[in-house]
This record gives C-alpha cells, sequence and structure tokens, in this order.
DNA sequence: TTGTAAGCGTTATCAG
DNA sequence: CTGATAACGCTTACAA
C-alpha cells in the first residue's frame, strides 16, 4: 500500500511538500501541485487514517451504540433502521464514518470491553446511542466521560450530552385527538415501556388529551407493551375481555398495532368496523398491511440526520451547547381507524 | 487521555513492559504484572487503535458496502438488517469492529471517494458487500485490489473474495413443489430483478420445478419485481388481468408477496381462498400479516455468520481459499397458500 | 525479567 | 515555496 514516502519519493520532492499539496494548502507552486497530485491518482494513494489521527487527534469516526443482542434487538426496529440510515447520510456529508459498537448484552460488562473503553480506545470523535438504557452504568460513564453523546429517543443530559427525538407526547394527543374526532369515546392505549422515554411521553400523551377531551379511561384501558408485535397482540386480548371493550385504541407502535390487529381478526373483528387502530411510527410496512395503518408518523431519517448535524457540531464546537431537539410529528390517516358509527352503543 | 507512557510512569516501569502485560506475555513478574493491570484499570485505560494498527498493520476493523442511497437503499430491507445482525455477532465474537461505508450514489463516484480508496484509508483487515452491484466498477476494483472480500447474496468471485447466499435455486423449487402438492396447477411467479444473483437462481428454481412437474408456464406467468411491495402490487394486478390467472404466485420476496396479497386483497380476491402466496425471505412480519405468510425462510442472521467467520479465515490465513456458501432454505407454512380444492375449474 | 530504541505514516513547526 | 525533523502511541527486536 503506498505511503506519502513513496508518493514524495515518485515526485521528487519530500514529504512535507506532498502532505501540503494533499491537504490543500496554498503556498505550493503549481507545477510541484500537478505532479504529486498526478502520483498520487496513479498509485491510488490513500492516506492511512491511522496516522493522520494520531497526530490530529481526531478520527472522523462517529461510534454508534445500538443494542444488536439477543431478544429483540433494536437493530431489528424499523425505527432505528431508518433512524440510521439518516444518520449515516447526515455524518457522511460531513466526512465522517460510522463506527458499529455492539451491545450484545446490555447491562452486562463481563466479557465485552465497556462501551467506553471501547469508544475511548477507537477514538471515536462521538458517539450516538439508541435504543439503551439511560440508568445503564456503562452509558453513565460514557456520557460522563465528555465524549460528544446524542441519544435518539433518550433524553440523556451531560456536558457534551444531549439528545433529539419526536414530540411524542403531541404524538400520543394526536392520536386520541384524532380517534375523537372521528366519534370514538372508549379510546384505549397500548403503551410502550414506561422505563423508556417514548413510552411515558406517549402515554402522557393519551392521559392529557383523554383528560382534555373529558373522555373516561376505565381501569385495564391502559395496557403495557415493549413495542414489538407480541405484546401489542396480547394487549388487545386483553382489551377484548374487558367488560365493556374499547372501541378505539392507541398503539405507541406500529408493530403493536400489527400485533393488536391480528388479535382482533383472531377474534373475528374487522378492523376498522368492530374497532379502530392508531399507531405509532409510520413504518415502511404501515400502508402495506390489510387495513393498511393509521398512525402517528416520526421523521426517523430526519431524527438521524438532526442526530448528526448536532453531534457533529459538538465535535467542532467544543464550546457548543449540548442539543435538546423534538421534532414535530403528524398523523397520517389510512385504513384501520374508522368513524364510531353508534357512538357508545351499549351504553347509559 | 491516558497512553501507555502514564501507565508506565505510574506503575514504575518501561513502556514495552506494560505493553507486555497488556498482551499478555508470560515474560512478566507476577507483580509487576498485577502492579501495572491495577493501575490500568483505574486510569480506565483503552490502547489507541491508530497507534497499534499502525505497528501491527491489522485494524481489528471490518468493512460493510451496502446501499445507503435513496430510492430502496437496501439498508431497509429487513433482509440485510438481520444479516447485519449476525455479521456484527460474528465478528465482535473474535474482536472485530464494523465500520458501515455508505454508498450514497451507487456507480457515481464523483464526489464521494471510492469505496477501494475509503477501505484503503481506515485500512480495514476485510469488507462485506451487500447489494451492490457487482459489475460496478469501484465493486470491481475493490475486488481486485487483494483485500479479503465477501459478498452476501452476490457471486463475486476474487483471489480473496467469496460469498455466501441462500440456496436460491432449492428455495424457488420448494415454493413450487409445495404449491404444487397443494393441488395448484397454474402457479406464476413474481421474481426478482434478473440482475441480481438470487432473482435470477430463485426464477430458475420456479422454471426448473414447473417444469419437472410438467406445469404449463404460459405468457405472463413470469412477472418481474423488484423485491420491494411496490412492484408486487403492480405484478399481481398483471397477473390477475390474464386470462387465465393463477390459482398460485410464488413471489420471490416477502415484501412482494405483501404487495402482490394487497393487490389481490384490492380486488376482492381473499388470499387464499381466491389464490395462494408462498414468499421468499421470512421477514419479521411474515407471521404477523393478514393472512399470515407462507414463505421460504433464509437463515438470515446465518448467512451473516458465515460472511464474518469467511471473511476472518481469510484475514488470519493470508493462504486460505475463498469462501463458497450456500445455505439451506426451508419452506415454513402459514396461512397464504391454501389447498386448491378444485384444480383446474374453469379448464378443459 | 526488564529497559532502550527503532519504526509505523502522518502533520506541523521550524528553518532556509 | 520547500525540506528536515519532532511528535503522536504503540509493538517489538535487541540488549542487558
Amino acid at each position: 500500500m503506498a505511503t506519502i514516502k513513496e508518493l514524495a519519493k515518485q515526485s521528487g520532492v519530500s514529504v512535507a511538500t506532498v502532505s501540503r499539496v494533499l491537504n490543500g494548502y496554498p503556498d505550493v507552486r503549481e507545477t510541484t501541485r500537478k505532479r504529486v497530485l498526478a502520483v498520487a491518482r496513479e498509485l491510488d494513494y490513500a492516506p492511512s487514517a491511522a496516522a493522520q489521527s494520531m497526530v490530529t487527534k481526531r478520527t472522523q469516526v462517529i461510534g454508534v451504540l445500538l443494542d444488536t443482542g439477543a431478544g429483540h434487538p433494536d437493530i431489528h426496529h424499523p425505527f432505528f433502521q431508518e433512524v440510521l440510515v439518516g444518520l449515516k447520510h447526515g455524518v457522511g456529508e460531513r466526512g465522517f464514518d460510522l463506527l458499529l459498537f455492539a451491545t450484545d448484552h446490555p447491562g452486562n460488562a463481563f466479557d465485552s470491553p465497556s462501551v467506553l473503553r471501547r469508544a475511548k480506545h477507537h477514538r471515536v470523535d462521538g458517539v450516538v446511542l439508541m435504543g439503551v438504557d439511560p440508568a445503564d452504568g456503562e452509558v453513565q460513564r460514557l456520557v460522563r466521560s465528555g465524549i460528544p453523546c446524542v441519544a435518539v429517543d433518550l433524553d440523556l443530559v451531560g456536558p457534551r450530552t444531549g439528545w433529539v427525538m419526536s414530540d411524542n407526547v403531541e404524538g400520543g394527543r394526536l392520536a386520541v385527538r384524532y380517534l375523537h374526532g372521528l366519534g370514538h369515546r372508549r379510546i384505549a392505549t397500548i403503551h410502550g415501556p414506561v422505563a423508556t422515554r417514548p413510552g411515558v411521553d406517549r402515554l402522557v400523551g393519551y392521559r392529557l388529551e383523554t383528560q382534555d377531551l373529558g373522555l373516561a379511561t376505565p381501569e385495564g384501558f391502559e395496557q403495557a407493551g415493549d413495542f414489538y408485535p407480541e405484546t401489542g397482540y396480547a394487549a388487545m386480548n386483553a382489551l377484548l375481555e374487558l367488560e365493556e371493550p374499547p372501541t378505539a385504541v392507541f398503539a405507541a407502535s406500529d408493530l403493536m398495532a400489527i400485533g393488536a390487529i391480528r388479535a382482533a381478526q383472531e377474534r373475528g373483528l374487522r378492523v376498522p368496523d368492530a374497532i379502530s387502530l392508531v399507531g405509532f411510527d409510520d413504518i415502511q410496512l404501515a400502508p402495506l398491511m390489510h387495513p393498511s395503518l393509521t398512525t402517528v408518523r416520526q421523521d426517523k431519517s430526519g431524527l438521524g440526520f438532526a442526530a448528526a448535524d448536532a453531534l457533529i457540531r459538538m465535535v467542532d464546537h467544543p464550546g457548543a451547547s449540548a442539543p435538546a431537539h423534538a421534532l414535530p410529528v403528524s398523523l397520517v390517516e389510512r385504513e384501520s381507524a374508522a368513524p364510531r358509527l353508534d357512538p357508545d352503543a351499549g351504553r347509559g
């Protein structure tokens, strides 16, 4: 593999001059520049990132921390996937690359080196955290280390740590408001884990809006899930076994909504005729389900892009304040929610 | 950030000794070892990967090349996502990390530096290629560069380049055979791009099996798609507008199958009653669709793991031969395909 | 069992 | 405008 020394020899100048040319310094004679560039092209020269970073103290690499372990690794969730795309573009535009860290055993640092150590090892300029437990010791150490961090869907804070997420509270309100506008009065929710920020925020949105609207939320109308289909399925079954089941359900993720619809259908209930559903996320497959999913859309790649932007800003400006962005959400109407033709039928 | 020099000073030995301890060399007095280790732990020391790689000529980093551009970036496809998980685990186990390369503009190296140059720049020990065009000049240069490469779902070959993929031909045969076993005689296919290996192989499997079974495959029974839902939708419409439409369809991807089912349903045709479908991949959502998807399962994370294994083997053993693995597939029965109760009804 | 020193490929600081 | 040369943090002969 060609080195700068090779280039220097072949173009008959010193390595210093080659370096100047390669880095676009102006104080180089035009003919020299051309000669060096020609040789570089010919040898398909690429500077060693390692050597560069040793002297510049920058790696131009951003670490990405997301659960890729067993069970429901977040990398499986379509949401994080799309965030990753936005992130990739965002950092790519600015000349950074992405290094994937695995947390195979979340919260278990026995065998694998700690995240912080790995971040240090690779001297990443910053790290993006997704779907990790903010209370985790590993995460805390990383955040406190002074390495610029941006969390997606986590409200991590620290001197050089900020976050980006969707306006989840508003999303929850939006869903309830929409269902209410359709004539529904018995609106339940399948919420996400209350240990996660999006989980509680969407639930808060649900509670706030039902309250504002004066809707009753009887015992059992709040079922817990984990954002994945299986729990949506189970939660829907619980909801339908209530003495007075809801006529509409707000599921805090599309995946749970899909599980829920499946549960309803298996009981012979047609969606949206017998029961309406609104999801959250607007995953790729949402428009293709049968019925297609009415849902609260998040700007997923926008989140990734915002994270990249915020992170690199911190990297470039040591004094920059940590970001705290909430991106707007919107409701997209499809087939899974329909007007309640006979509101409160069967009640007093 | 602590350096080896710091460690040396604080533990009162030379850097060489520290290095020995850190790398587990046996010729170090036990007391010395303990002292050094204690200091290292205290400082939460992490060796600089850059410095290490400069001298060892190894980075312990594997590059991943997959389309993250506009349109249908492969990172969006659930298939590649799961492969990525297996890959991550496979390399992680062996102490490697993953560096994500973007090809924002496949086949357009105007602005972004070539893939090969980026691989050289980071001195990655090897690279995994997914969903790229094997004929692409960029890819060709990379493969010919001598850097160990493993392609997933591409039959790239080269001195140090091999591939892993599913047994796609057998998968195609399996689907047709299954449908035939169900009593279907008019079996069509929605195949993938013939410019891709899985695209042609699954089609070949379809052709081989229909032939062996003596099934007629009239004009129009082979509709082209691109593995994504929209084309499955369009292809199904074309199929259903045939004078004598099929009673069963083999779609070369689950996503296309989903699009196809949607098309059928919109025309008032119930699946599987009116028409049966078999997909390919067994994506996460396959069991959750309504109807759930009967499909040919690929061992996606197994592919990733196999790729990691093969790649690292090549990295470790310069003389090792390039891999060429075809992983077995299996048919998983669900709801989208059902027996043809009245075979060939309406025909002679 | 340990220390000294060369060298990995760059950039940056000096002189010239 | 250009060339020496000192870092950067590490591993690894080679000595002791």
